[in-house]
RNA sequence: GGGGAGAUACUCAAGCGGCCAACGAGGACAGACUGUAAAUCUGUUGACUAUGUCUUCGCAGGUUCGAAUCCUGCUCUCCCCA
């Protein structure tokens, strides 16, 4: 993997970049749609590729070994040739399930053993197995294994996990270095910066993630119900002490909003299941705000969904009838939603690397804000 | 023509003397969702001058301190026999 950094914004943090894997480059700052399960729910690839002009997705290591099993993707030829994805693929380590699952799991210092979501079965994650798996998915970018904190998180606790979480790293990076890619294209290992709320966790996490010298970092434990306000001040911390010439990577974020904040942070990379999960419940995101599209008052509205929106469904259908798809719980609602969605936030990130580039960055930002917030 | 069963809020459907403005489901309406246990979850759903009051359980009477629940008549629906 390469990166470079093509422009710095005058105003702000903000960059825009170029990250070159064996399978294509990526422009950033970058939105990755996640797709957990091998899919981007709801979305073919040729529409994710065509449409939402996704560049690079996410797969996950628990799900995935899970099912349909290792042995299944390796025999595909990887995740890439199982799913039929051509270009990056990000794997997530399985360290946010031991966030999510926190009821379903049990920590020691060897690892994580989950009590599988699908049939209760015991499996030890530990900080190899997870290099080990992500090398049989075949992900471009594989993520170290991590604990994800909750938040709040008291600060013994915080800095306890943060410390294992560095231990792990360290188990994941030699386990990485003496283990080779399967498939004959390279493949990257990024460390997690831990630390939840705190200020000096935070700093001695981002240090510690600096010295690990991996060709990417990225920010975890944020955006798991803190006010954005701490996540901001995190994050701005974090990216002041990651490398400037690698790219960043913030974790499971966020709203329009906080993706503009944290670009302007100088984050590169971010992943986020709202714009899908959402689009499924009934969620628009758009230029000019966020809709409800189930509410009675587009119920008549033969409007286009979105005279804004860069995704074809965006003129071609109406609101009132997508939101009769939604009400009707019609699988082509959550289609035509996800890909609106997806649309959009390639599109916003898209459109920040071009003002980034034209350095109006930051008054564009500051409009956005104002607008992406707003509730139709 | 004879016999039987039933009519409950938008719909289906519990309740069978007081704990009933009435279980539950659907629908409708609103909200939540941030490295996906999520095409999921939560709340509201008779009216109002709203920590209380009023009007509701086919219609009209009656019994009772008290009725959606018991009695009488009527209307309508369904089933069986002729």
């Amino acid at each position: 993997m390469d990166f470079k950094v093509v422009e710095q914004d005058p105003s702000s943090k903000a960059r825009a970049g170029l990250i070159d894997t064996d399978h294509g480059q990526i422009e950033t700052p970058i939105f990755m749609p996640v797709g957990t399960a091998g899919t981007v729910k709801a979305v073919h690839q040729k529409e994710l590729v065509e449409d939402t002009k996704a560049q690079i997705i996410l797969g996950n290591t628990y799900h995935l070994y899970l099912r349909p099993g290792l042995d299944i993707i390796e025999t595909a030829g990887g995740l890439h040739g199982f799913n039929h994805w051509d270009r990056p693929i990000l794997t997530d380590s399985g360290g946010y399930q031991v966030y999510s699952l926190a009821h379903k799991r049990k920590i020691t210092e060897d690892g994580v053993k989950f009590a599988s979501h699908i049939d209760g079965s015991k499996h030890l994650f530990t900080p190899e197995k997870a290099m080990d798996i992500q090398r049989s998915i075949g992900a471009d970018i594989m993520m170290a294994f991590d604990e994800c904190t909750p938040y709040p998180c008291d600060y013994s606790y915080a800095k306890k996990s943060m410390e294992m979480t560095h231990r792990w790293l360290k188990r994941c990076c030699d386990h990485f270095d003496k283990t080779k890619p399967k498939y004959g294209y390279s493949q990257t290992l990024f460390p997690i910066v831990q630390g939840s709320t705190y200020k000096d966790l935070r700093i001695k996490s981002a240090e510690t993630i600096a010295e690990a010298g991996r060709e990417g970092n990225a920010i975890g434990g944020l955006s798991v119900g803190e006010p954005a306000e701490e996540m901001y001040a995190m994050c701005e911390i974090v990216c002041d002490i990651l490398p400037e010439d690698k790219p960043r990577y913030l974790m499971g974020v966020g709203t329009p909003a906080n993706i503009l904040e944290n670009i302007a942070l100088g984050v590169d990379m971010f992943d986020c299941v709202m714009p899908s999960r959402n689009a499924r419940n009934g969620m628009l995101f758009t230029q000019k705000g966020i809709l409800n599209m189930r509410n009675e008052k587009w119920k008549n509205d033969h409007s286009v969904i979105d005279p804004d929106g860069t995704s074809f469904v965006d003129q071609f259908y109406s609101k009132a009838y997508l939101r009769h798809l939604l009400i009707s719980k019609e699988i082509l609602g959550a289609q035509i939603a996800t890909l609106h969605n997806l649309a959009f936030y390639l599109w916003l990130v898209k459109e920040a690397r071009k003002q980034i580039q034209n350095h109006t960055f930051g008054a564009w930002k500051d409009r956005m804000l104002k607008q992406v917030t707003q509730r139709l």
